[in-house]
DNA sequence: ACAACACTTCGTTGGAGATCGAAGTATGAA
DNA sequence: TTCATACTTCGATCTCCAACGAAGTGTTGT
């Protein structure tokens, strides 16, 4: 039985592996990494292929649970499944840049800083986030140890809801409160699910950052800088 | 520039899954990824191939720096060439078992409790030794933040020189002292780098914990229990 | 109802790469 | 020296799967 589930287990990741491993299939997941769905033709786009062929990767993803699809009217909307995958793709392309890029020191400077992972704020600015929110005892792991998820504390939910977000609307969607994202950059964690969502949509929304064109980069604006420094304690030198 | 470099990245991860992603390369890479060492003749036998197809396969691995090799005499011995290898090596196999297997609640226990990733512990005794590691400041994180990189304190020194780890041998080695090396079952850090590899070597020695043939899972023995308490306050409930 | 669009399914073709055996190099052992 | 072992390189198959166009299903708009 030992054997046999490892045998398994290792069959199962080796199809994964193979699945992101062919040059279509990995220009759509690349491009579905910042979280957003996107229709089965600006898949068709970015892969440069036919439909036909796009097709059958977009089905082999959903196979491997890598994607899922929601069917809206005559478009079919694809996202990444979790933010595990576009976590994955991080740490695949950490592995990637290793080899010759150790002078170029990691990631570029602006996809250091700050960029979206799946649908939340990752980067070092994503991580002193997540920091700064568990020194202020804003948020704090669940009762039940070990398992990376949190808690928002009375002190938290006040301050977030003074911010605009509407923490008792997030509890009650489907998916994961909060939890703490790894981020292979970084080797630190960030804030995910639906609170993390919520803080990247408020940065959206009052513009104290903006997605870069075709790139997961994230530019955090003047008044971004001052309102990180403010609500969170976050503040973003020069350095580096 | 940014779309350019983009690409190129993109290509490199690309190749690092392709590589992953064939049975006979997948085989030798999850026996590697204990950390030990292996040579060709062996990883034929895992790979189920013959000696000049793994030959092919185990030089492309190389080439994507996924192994390194040393040639000792007339044997070649292979070997991760980093724990990150071994992490992503995780990260898809935590992939590939979300779909199905959420019912079997994660990995089988015996691999949650303790196995060693690279050649480090991991699982929950890592992480848990981390953690006290941390809360009891022996360790702590070295002064350049966020780049995961851990620094002994002078109290940490002396408690692990009476355990009979020779921390000056394991500072003038080549490879990284200490950092924090990501688990992906439990979404925490373990010690990783040359202190974590000199835990396990000693906990092996005072037979604190046995590997299990062909398995990365390691077995706590009844002493090894008591030891844990006593040297590290880590106490492994029957729960779970 | 009909046309335009958004995709998928099917059948065929083509090419990359996994495979092997045979022959070659290097090390160690008798 | 000679044989055996450890491994690689080379050249020739062969298998798998990505690719496409053509034809199908389903949806929206007019």
């Amino acid at each position: 039985m030992n054997v046999s589930t490892n045998m398994a287990a290792e069959d199962a990741t080796l199809t994964i592996a193979a699945a992101i491993g062919e040059p279509a299939r990995a220009r759509m997941l690349f491009c579905l990494a910042d979280g957003r769905a996107r229709t089965a033709t600006e898949l068709v786009l970015v892969a440069e292929v036919s439909p036909s062929t796009a097709s059958a990767h977009l089905s082999r993803l959903k196979a491997n649970d890598l994607v899922r699809v929601v069917i809206q009217g005559k478009h079919r909307y694809y996202r990444l499944e979790s933010p595990d995958v576009a976590s994955v793709l991080e740490g695949l392309s950490v592995l990637a840049g290793r080899g010759r890029a150790t002078v170029a020191s990691g990631a570029p400077d602006h996809l250091r800083a700050a960029r979206s992972c799946y649908d939340h704020i990752a980067g070092t600015l994503g991580v002193s986030v997540h920091d700064r929110l568990t020194a202020m005892d804003w948020i704090a792991p669940s009762s039940r140890a070990n398992d990376g998820v949190y808690d928002v504390t009375a002190k938290g939910a006040k301050a977030l809801n003074a911010l605009g977000i509407d923490i008792d609307a997030l509890r009650t969607a489907r998916r994961r409160f909060a939890f703490g994202c790894l981020d292979w950059t970084e080797r630190r964690a960030h804030v995910g699910g639906a609170l993390g969502a919520a803080l990247l949509t408020l940065a959206l929304e009052r513009k104290w950052v903006s997605r870069e064109h075709g790139s997961r980069a994230l530019q955090v604006t003047a008044s971004g800088r001052r309102a990180f420094a403010a609500h969170f304690g976050v503040h973003l030198g020069v350095r580096l």
